[in-house]
DNA sequence: AGACCATACCTCGCCATCGAGGTACCCCGC
DNA sequence: GCGGGGTACCTCGATGGCGAGGTATGGTCT
């Protein structure tokens, strides 16, 4: 889902289609590169919900170009996809790292901190890939070293960033004072 | 795409839907718990591709059980795209588990180590998720703490991976000599 | 003048996924 | 003997992403 994200960039400032699949690409394009087949018709859908318009300008080095600017009803939606995020967006990694991206548009310490929170709980689950029975299994008890590893990392990545969300909570209830 | 983690997961042994539905849980369900919708669609097109029979057998507790069998077809799927995975399975850290999880029925160290390096080779690539022009910006450019977070965290599990990709590496080039 | 490339946008058909809904069976407790 | 819960499977419609294809413009190189 590429709304967020969409909402995220204009909130910023307005931009063109081309701009704003560069930006979009920066953000994700790594993982997956953005196709035309799912920008285009994502921002028609925005637009058709009212959640920006397009102003059409002449091109500056080629074919005219569509400004894309958010609309109230847009800005508000994006406060809310932040402020209330759906479980994917805190469970996956892709759509929590857009999350992040844009979290410092909702201006609001208290607000923040009840985002990373959510995602503090989900890290602090225990949690395996493979179980025997109902008990998690440990990366030491695989022979292979693919699993292993897959163990190991998950929890490298957890606990960094378990570091940086307890730091980051301190701060932001510091300011909440 | 499930495909891959099924065909993973059926090529140790025969497991009938149920069970099947409870490996996968446990592999992405923390991320997105697989649906009813999703798992007998894909196991019905496995089938028509002839990659799995289907064998039913009276239910030990409820209705019949069909128990699925990995065909020689199915065992050559799964092993051609451990060999050569799509670059969204090298790109992607869910779809990369999922590869990583079965790699080891990859029984040759050789392969094993040409998938590494192709994460690896993923992973060494200078990328940010913020561009200035097209210099990448580093953690430190930005005032919000979500922003210079998301950076740290995906710089800490780079750093993880690469830590045991190279390990790895050494190992599986030790026993490939 | 012509070829070529980057910019800029759009559409179509395909396919995987999801949620909601449904069927059926068996066991256990009351 | 009846209801509820767990086991086990299936289908349907909606949605969203993707690849392939298409259009058009303007600058640059030869």
């Amino acid at each position: 889902m590429f709304k967020l994200a969409i909402l995220g960039f204009l909130y910023d400032r307005p931009l063109h289609g081309y701009e704003l699949r560069r930006h979009l690409s920066a953000l994700s394009g790594h993982v997956q590169p953005i196709s035309d087949g799912t920008l285009y018709p994502a921002i028609k859908r925005l637009e058709t919900a009212g959640l920006l318009t397009r102003r059409t300008e002449p091109g500056s080095a080629a074919a005219p170009r569509h400004t894309l600017h958010l609309t109230e009803a847009g800005r508000a939606a994006l406060l809310d996809q932040l402020r209330e995020p759906e479980q994917l967006d805190i469970s996956d990694e892709n759509r929590w790292f857009t999350l992040l991206a844009f979290l410092r548009h909702l201006d609001d310490p208290t607000a923040q901190a009840a985002v990373l929170r959510r995602r503090l709980a989900f890290l602090s689950e225990p949690a395996s890939f493979f179980y025997d029975g109902d008990r998690p299994m440990g990366a030491e008890e695989f022979p292979d070293p693919f699993r292993r590893g897959q163990l190991l990392i998950a929890r490298a990545t957890t606990e960094a960033e378990l570091g940086w969300l307890h730091a980051t909570l301190a701060e932001l209830e510091g300011r909440e004072g």
